[in-house]
DNA sequence: TTCTTTTCGACAACCACGTTGACCACTTTA
DNA sequence: TAAAGTGGTCAACGTGGTTGTCGAAAAGAA
């Protein structure tokens, strides 16, 4: 049922104001939940490190920033107990970096609460609509949907 | 035509690859055009000031974002040629900010770039899909769809 | 094996963008 | 007219980026 005539500019803010209402309700929840200090672009660096351990160089690619951005973040991380350094005993240059425990049950947190938004969204719209919204925006973003370069975006 | 399962995660990551998208071309077209040294924070700030003439307090009500950070923004706008300040003569406190011709340029030309980037998503998705897409997004964001407090949310 | 190149981590300086707190000037209101 | 509120600015700081430089360690080539 399309309710008016929209203008252009009202896409990228209906967009937006649906991203961050999930992000803001997660760290809501995650707040309740143990996380108060967590902030959505610590989010984004968690999910690129996930379960493996690698380096803050590794990390800067994967983020899209220099190591040194990385290397920046992986201190406030650590600083937080989300993240650690470990000493790669196969190269001495190397400081491999993984989460910590509290820094996995953040992640596995935070992808509970996703299902259950994306729930509640389905409640409000019904099944197909969201999952035509879903696939109107892939058909719409292609592969770069899933990129994680997104924190410290704006300024550029 | 639903295409597979999808995870909770995936829903945010798509609708800020949608926003992104939509502002990068924006800023590709208006860096072609005369205004290369605009960056997204800066969009949200003019579309703030638009036509009016406003102190900085009262723009950083409109940002959501503390006076002395909006005093800041001004700077910067009006640095790069997009703001200027005048004295209010009807009030010896007050300097009111307005967008200079340069700035109005800007704006004018981010409307007419938005639709015709809502007519490619058109002529992709076909125009009945996109309305869908945005009625959907509405309906779940509700009232809160456009506001402008959105430059610096990252960070907080 | 030695020399050169690459990579990693760190440090410094800087910028954009936000925050509080303090302060003064001016306007409004009681 | 005194008190309260508002507007602009300065200072200090935090976060999240950038570039440039550097030394140590690894990897590749002669």
């Amino acid at each position: 049922m399309p309710e008016r005539e929209r203008w252009g500019f009202e896409l990228p803010l209906l967009l937006f104001a649906g991203f961050r209402s999930l992000i803001d309700q997660l760290h809501t929840e995650l707040a309740d939940r143990g996380h108060p200090e967590l902030r959505p672009a610590h989010g984004f660096a968690m999910q690129a490190i996930g379960r493996d351990e690698l380096t803050a160089s590794e990390l800067g690619r994967r983020l899209g920033v220099s190591k040194q951005a990385a290397g920046k973040t992986v201190d406030r991380l650590a600083a937080l107990g989300y993240a650690e350094r470990v000493a790669d005993p196969a190269d001495a240059r190397r400081k491999l970096v993984r989460l910590t425990p509290h820094g996995q049950d953040a992640l596995m947190l935070s992808g509970t609460v996703f299902e259950r938004l994306r729930g509640n969204w389905a409640d409000q719209l019904g099944p197909e609509r969201l999952s035509e919204l879903e696939d109107a925006l892939e058909t719409v973003v292609g592969p770069a949907a899933f990129r994680l370069d997104a924190a410290g975006w704006f300024g550029d």
